[in-house]
RNA sequence: GCCCCCAUCGUCUAGAGGCCUAGGACGCCACCCUUUCAAGGUGGAGAUCACCGGUUCGAAUCCGGUUGGGGGUACCA
């Protein structure tokens, strides 16, 4: 068995996408399993819509995701890998120029000298008519001379590819056995701009073999392009790779995902708060399943399992109630210690657009993990969950401080009740278990339910109704702020509601 | 239009001729637990396996067709 190859190859044109994640995430699992080599490459040619930042967007989107490849391009910090360099495509002009050239010697190729105009008035015809768009083949039967009189009127020449006649076939791992007739595929297309700059489907297949890629993990949109690609290798003289198209990952309305209908920067993701460990146990779940019942999974796992002829073939719509639960799971998964540090930068966002007052220590940070760890849905909701720690004085609505079956006299009276016993417990008996065992007698000693009597507190502590467990929370607080708080919410709701 | 691909609960999926009166998960609804919120537990609603024909003793599973959806069809990637 031959040493296997595979590659991702993304186009610096915007942001990670969630759609090359999880292309780089496929390709990354059966490299890794069969103890390949993975390979990433990037497509740079589109040079008006390329950008540098873009570059090191997807690349360190790549790497926070685990996916970590063999071989790839210098980018800022990290410097080139592997023998098969270099791994950009603006680097590699002279190989495309060498593969054109040899195209034409062989006359697989031709320069056309229709002008852009002209193919576009050939096109509304066809469609005018109802025809298929096709190239008509104008230039494809020019002669040496006629083509030295078109070049001598200072025309410039596209080079194309001549398709040939007959059909293409080629065994998809996912998809099976696929027969295309080359008729279907437009025409002779364009190999090489008439500005000496080569297209998308010369470039992967020139570069795909001289980089020895043995399989072709990719999206299914490139399902019909294949036969292009074929008959290029074949004209290159190089061996087919196998192929192997993925389901495309969609809207809700069930279309390519994309930009307009659905969240698709990875960036955006990570930046509300979801882990990678969530992320790729997620996108590899579309798609693919270990055909158990299990769905928790960490990323060796799923290199132990993966199997690439088990992939789906149907598309996979993008749930993101799905996706939140997964990230949960893995968030209560996490190292507390971890889990703190993860946390940090939210707390720091919170911070700067001024939600809380001050960031906390990483050691403050860890003292509260146990009250949020199992209340957090994405990292992103810690300032929501916890931010009244980190605040002089929470916001406080005094209509909420006053529980359900409460009036505001009664709720003043237990504020104060409960500010007075917890004040004559002292500081030392600041713990939670001595805070439940006061607080409880004190509601047993006025009558009153616990929970009404514990609601108060809380809302009046943290401004809230949903918080995490009172006396934890209490003890979060601290001594001096729990005191301080409830004097002021049981003034607030004293000048509230007049009696 | 033409070419190609696809089709199991709303969503992600299990299922590779009898184990299926179709299993799991998310979401939804109830109940339990409980100081709120989560988490967890239990239960429920939810799929005539797109449709029609065939093959077979037997089909979600195999074959053909229909319908529906998607993708491709550039001097974009």
């Amino acid at each position: 068995m031959t040493h296997v190859r595979v590659r991702i190859a993304p186009s610096p044109t915007g942001p990670l996408h969630i759609g090359t994640a999880r292309t780089a995430l496929f390709n990354y699992l059966y490299a890794r399993h069969t103890g390949g080599t993975f390979v990433l490459r990037l497509e740079d040619t589109d040079v008006a819509r390329s950008s540098e930042a873009f570059e090191r967007d997807i690349l360190d989107g790549l790497h926070g995701l685990g996916l970590t490849w063999d071989e790839g391009p210098a980018v800022a910090g990290l410097d080139e890998r592997g023998p098969y360099g270099p791994y950009r495509q603006m680097a590699r002009l002279p190989l495309y120029a060498e593969a054109a050239e040899r195209l034409l010697a062989a006359d697989l190729a031709y320069p056309c000298y229709c002008t852009p105009q002209e193919l576009e008035t050939e096109r509304r015809r066809q469609k005018a008519a109802m025809e298929p768009p096709r190239y008509a083949g104008t230039c494809a039967p020019l002669t040496r001379e006629q083509r030295a009189a078109r070049a001598a009127e200072g025309r410039p020449a596209a080079l194309r590819f001549r398709v040939p006649p007959g059909t293409v076939a080629f065994d998809d791992i996912v998809r099976g056995h696929v027969e295309i007739d080359t008729a279907a595929l437009g025409g002779d297309f364009v190999l090489v701009r008439a500005d000496g700059t080569p297209l998308y489907h010369f470039t992967v297949v020139v570069d795909d073999a001289a980089m020895d890629i043995t399989h072709v993990i990719r999206g299914e949109d490139h399902l019909s392009n294949t036969p292009k690609h074929i008959l290029l290798f074949r004209a290159l003289g190089h061996e087919v790779p196998a192929f192997a198209h993925l389901p495309l990952i969609l809207n809700p309305d069930r279309t390519k995902m994309s930009k307009r209908k659905s969240q698709t920067a990875v960036d955006d993701y990570v930046a509300q708060g979801f882990i990678r460990e969530a992320l790729v146990n997620y996108l590899a779940l579309l798609g693919w399943s270990t055909g158990t019942e299990e769905e928790i999974l960490p990323l060796d796992e799923i290199v132990a399992r993966f199997d690439l002829s088990a992939v789906n073939r149907a598309g996979a719509v993008f749930d993101r109630d799905r996706l939140e639960w997964l990230n949960g799971q893995w968030i209560r998964r996490l190292d507390p210690d971890d889990l703190a540090e993860r946390l940090l930068p939210f707390l720091e966002a919170e911070a700067v657009v001024g939600a809380i007052d001050r960031i906390p220590a990483l050691d403050e940070v860890r003292a509260i993990i146990p009250l949020v760890q199992e209340r957090l849905p994405v990292l992103g909701a810690i300032g929501d969950l916890v931010g009244f720690l980190f605040v002089a004085e929470p916001p406080l609505d005094p209509a909420l401080v006053i529980p359900k079956r409460w009036d505001g006299a009664t709720t003043v009276s237990g504020l104060a009740a409960a500010r007075d016993a917890i004040e004559s417990n002292g500081q030392v008996a600041f713990d939670a278990e001595g805070l439940e065992a006061t607080l409880r007698a004190l509601a047993a000693a006025h009558d009153w339910k616990a929970g009404d009597l514990f609601m108060a507190i809380r809302v009046a502590v943290t401004g809230r109704t949903a918080t995490p467990p009172l006396f934890e929370t209490l003890v979060a607080l601290g001594y001096e702020r729990t005191l301080a708080r409830l004097a002021r919410a049981c003034d607030l709701v004293r000048s509230a509601s007049p009696t």
